[in-house]
This record gives structure tokens, C-alpha cells and sequence, in this order.
DNA sequence: AAAAAAT
């Protein structure tokens, strides 16, 4: 594997690129050769060492004061303070087998995307490398951690080697078409789906190479009815990880599968968010873990713009949402309600209008639920009324605008950041302009509203729906 | 409250 130029050895936390001002400098450590102040008095560089705390702390205040640049942003902790930090620049140093390097191209990557660059020599490192990275959706990630599985496969062996979690039946569909995808050029390379709904023969063993699913269904697989032996198990994968870990999420059935693994299976954890008390929880079990983080949440804001429209009831809110019904079709909109039960309503009480709608949720038989996706995918729905099944990682490129008919508020009825940074994320993806449109209804939401407002400090406006001129305005 | 199991 070859090292970037200028990678630095013995360092412990490195950023790639950022100026910094040289003034500042008395307490980062820097490695001293071939860094030299330009013309303005200012440091670039691309590889910074820093050895203590107190010097990422300094960096982290300046990052605050805007006086470092930080777009791209790339941070990395390694496991191993010691062994050098490689980036690479193109897939070809990787030393990928050739039938998975055609597979990627294929797939019609050229260059690894900012996390890949660092994700996946750490990922291919021998031996392998334990990784919990965060970066926002639209970074690569998926095609990181299928890469990552598709080089340990060994695809001569008909045994499960490589596990893959994600918290939803529809996730878990969307990541097993890039592994089949990236896997085509693998003549013996079979995928098995995980997921409700899915029965074998009692007593059977599989043979295919990979798995993807869902925890249950695996669960269930791995212990009771031992279609997998978790033991030869070398790649374990959480996709979306911090639900796949949260309390109130999948963590128990996760955390039952992962004690099943062997102890030097390598384990992958990827999120675009990682709350504070999750992300101590996913160091805490993840052994030697190395860290990478792209990027901050508000810069995932920027491109989309937030607007709020005050009603007073939910027959008000369902007036709007026909108001603004000619704006949204232009692309696809993705609806999210509560409820699933508002979601079924919401979705009648609109194909009563004569607009044309497609529902999705989880009380829904799973074959049906492969259809809508599939349908919405394909763009033959336009619009998809949903609940939370469908706030993250689902990647529809055309979704230009998102629609909270209900804020997302987590069980104690306190304002969801983590959902709603999600849910709006599923527009405004590759760089793309996105609308997002939260409907209040009464003082209790708008306060929500404000405290969503506050906790990204992002601006959302006040939309007036019976106002023409505004909706072309923001349809535009 | 939603999601997730052949419970």
C-alpha cells in the first residue's frame, strides 16, 4: 500500500488541508521539514501533528474563529499513534484485487471521495483495522464499507464471511444492490438478504459469502436458527450506527450479535450523526478503534434552505400542503408524518384530491414496501408520504424537496435534531439545492420549531402558503 | 412514536 506524500509518522491526529495562521502555532507540535510561512505570513500544509490535547483544543477554537479554513475537513485518530497515516489519492494504490477495481470503476468512480481516501487504507490495512467514521450522507460511505468487505471476501469459500447491519428493511435492500453491483465481476460471489420475510429450509446453512439484513432476522440467523456461523465472521459492518447502537434504538440486538463475532473480526461503524452519549458508547465497544469525521452538521445546512408554515390544526396543515402541491412535484418530495397512522391518513386524504401519492411505512407486508421504493426510485411516484422508516440513507437523487407535515420529536416529546438533520438530508444530496418545509400547527410545535432553529443556528423562515408569488418563488 | 423477530 503506498503512503500520500508528506504523511507524517508518529503523529496521532492529522488535517488535511488547512492554512493556519503562524502566529498561533506555540503550541502545536509541527513537523518541521518542508513547512515554511507563504507570502502572507500564513502556514499550508497538508499533513500536521499534534501531541497533546491543548493543541487540538487551540486548533478547534480556531476552526470556531473561522480563522482556519476547514471545507473538507478530514479528521483522523488513529488506533496507532505510532504507524503512519496513509491517504490515498486514486483506487489504483489500494492493490485492489483487479475484478473488485473493475467493479468500482464500473460503478463509475474515478477517485476516492474525501472519507474513502482515508477510510479505506485503514479499512485494508493488515491486519485489518477496527473504524467508527462519521461523515454526512453523500460522502461515500457505503461504497467505503462494501469495498472494505468485497477485498476480505474470499469468495472460494460457501460460507457467510462478511455481515452487514442496517437498521431498515429498505436500507438494507439499497446497500445490497452497491455490493451486488461492485461485486459483479466476482463469478462465484453470492449475497444473501437478512430481512423479515425472508425463511429458509430449518437446518440449512448458507452459502453465500455476504449478508445483509436486518437485526432481528440476523439475530435469529446467527443464534437460534444457526443459518450463519457468527464465528467465521471477518468483516462485521453497522451502517447507520448510531441507531444501530442508541438505547432506544437497535442496540440490544446489535450488541447480542456483535459478542457472537470472533474477537478479531474487524468491525466498521459509519453514520452521518453520532450523538455525544452514542458516540462514547460506540468507543466503548468497539476495541481499538480508529476515529475519522468529515465534516460538521452545519455545513450539511448550507445548501438546503429551511422554510416553516404556521397553521393552527391539521386540517389547516393539510391545506397548505395542497397549496403548495404544484411547487413540490416539480422533482420528488418525500413527506414525513408522526405517525404511521397520520402517514396512512395523510396519504388517502391527498389521493382524495386527485394528486397522485404513494405511502410507505413499516405496519406495510415488506414486499409491498420494495414495490413503492422501487417505484419512487424508478421516479414513477413523485411523491412519497412516509414516517421515520424512511429518514435515513435512503438515496433518491431526484428528492429536491422534504416535507416535516409533523416535526420529528423523539418519545418524550422533545425536538429530534438528530432525525430532522436526517430527514432534511434526504434532499440536497451530491451537492444539489434542497428545499426543506416544516408544518406548525400550534404554540407547542413552533416552540419545537425554535429549538430545532437554535440547536443548528440556521434561519428558518416563515413561508406564507396562500402567497403565489413566494411559492414560485421558492420552487425555483 | 417508529423501527425491528420465525418472538
Amino acid at each position: 500500500m503506498a503512503g500520500a506524500e508528506g504523511s507524517v509518522r508518529g503523529s496521532a491526529l492529522q488535517h488535511f488541508p488547512i492554512t493556519l495562521p503562524v502566529g498561533d502555532l506555540s503550541n502545536l507540535h509541527l513537523k518541521e521539514e518542508k513547512i515554511k510561512p507563504d507570502a502572507n505570513g500564513n502556514l499550508k500544509t497538508n499533513a500536521i501533528s499534534f501531541k497533546d490535547r491543548a493543541a487540538q483544543s487551540l486548533l478547534n477554537k480556531l476552526i470556531r474563529s473561522n480563522l482556519v479554513d476547514n471545507t473538507n475537513q478530514v479528521e483522523v485518530l488513529q488506533r496507532d499513534p505510532n504507524s503512519p497515516l496513509y491517504s490515498v489519492k486514486s483506487f489504483e494504490e489500494l492493490r485492489l484485487k483487479p475484478q473488485l477495481l473493475q467493479g468500482v470503476y464500473a460503478m463509475g468512480f474515478n477517485r476516492p471521495s474525501k472519507i474513502q481516501e482515508n477510510a479505506l487504507p485503514l479499512m485494508l490495512a493488515e491486519p485489518p483495522q477496527n473504524l467508527i467514521a462519521q461523515s454526512q450522507s453523500g460522502t461515500g460511505k457505503t461504497a467505503a464499507f462494501v469495498l472494505a468487505m468485497l477485498s476480505q471476501v474470499e469468495p472460494a469459500n460457501k460460507y457467510p464471511q462478511c455481515l452487514c447491519l442496517s437498521p431498515t428493511y429498505e436500507l438494507a435492500l439499497q446497500t445490497g444492490k452497491v455490493i451486488e453491483q461492485m461485486g459483479k465481476f466476482y463469478p462465484a460471489l453470492k449475497l444473501a438478504y437478512a430481512v423479515r420475510g425472508n425463511k429458509l429450509e430449518r437446518g440449512q446453512k448458507l452459502s453465500e459469502q455476504i449478508v445483509i439484513g436486518t437485526p432481528g432476522t440476523v439475530l435469529d440467523w446467527c443464534s437460534k436458527l444457526k443459518f450463519i456461523d457468527p464465528k467465521k465472521i471477518k468483516v462485521f459492518v453497522l451502517d447507520e450506527a448510531d441507531v444501530m447502537i442508541a438505547t432506544q434504538g437497535h442496540q440490544d440486538q446489535s450488541i447480542r450479535i456483535q459478542r457472537m463475532l470472533p474477537r478479531n473480526c474487524q468491525m466498521l461503524l459509519f453514520s452521518a450523526t453520532f450523538e455525544d452519549s452514542v458516540w462514547k458508547f460506540a468507543q466503548k465497544v468497539v476495541p481499538d478503534p480508529n476515529v475519522i469525521k468529515l465534516k460538521r452538521e452545519e455545513e450539511t445546512l448550507d445548501t438546503i434552505k429551511q422554510y416553516y408554515v404556521l397553521c393552527s390544526s391539521r386540517d389547516e396543515k393539510f391545506q397548505a400542503l395542497c397549496n403548495l402541491y404544484g411547487a413540490i412535484t416539480i422533482a420528488q418530495a418525500m413527506i414525513f408524518c408522526h405517525t404511521r397512522k397520520t402517514a396512512s391518513w395523510l396519504a388517502a386524504e391527498l389521493s382524495k384530491e386527485g394528486h397522485q401519492v404513494a405511502l410507505l411505512s413499516g405496519e406495510m407486508m415488506v414486499e409491498q414496501r420494495a414495490a413503492v421504493i422501487e417505484r419512487f426510485r424508478e421516479g414513477k411516484e413523485k411523491v412519497l408520504v412516509t414516517t421515520n422508516v424512511c429518514a435515513r440513507g435512503i438515496d433518491v437523487e431526484q428528492v429536491s424537496v422534504v416535507i416535516n407535515f409533523d416535526l420529528p420529536v423523539d418519545k418524550d416529546g422533545n425536538p429530534d435534531n438528530e432525525t430532522y438533520l436526517h430527514r432534511i438530508g434526504r434532499t440536497g444530496r451530491f451537492g444539489k439545492r434542497g428545499l426543506a418545509v416544516n408544518m406548525v400547527d400550534s404554540k407547542h410545535s413552533m416552540n419545537i420549531l425554535n429549538r430545532i432553529q437554535e440547536h443548528f443556528n440556521k434561519k428558518i423562515e416563515r413561508l406564507d402558503t396562500d402567497d403565489l408569488d413566494e411559492i414560485e418563488k421558492i420552487a425555483n
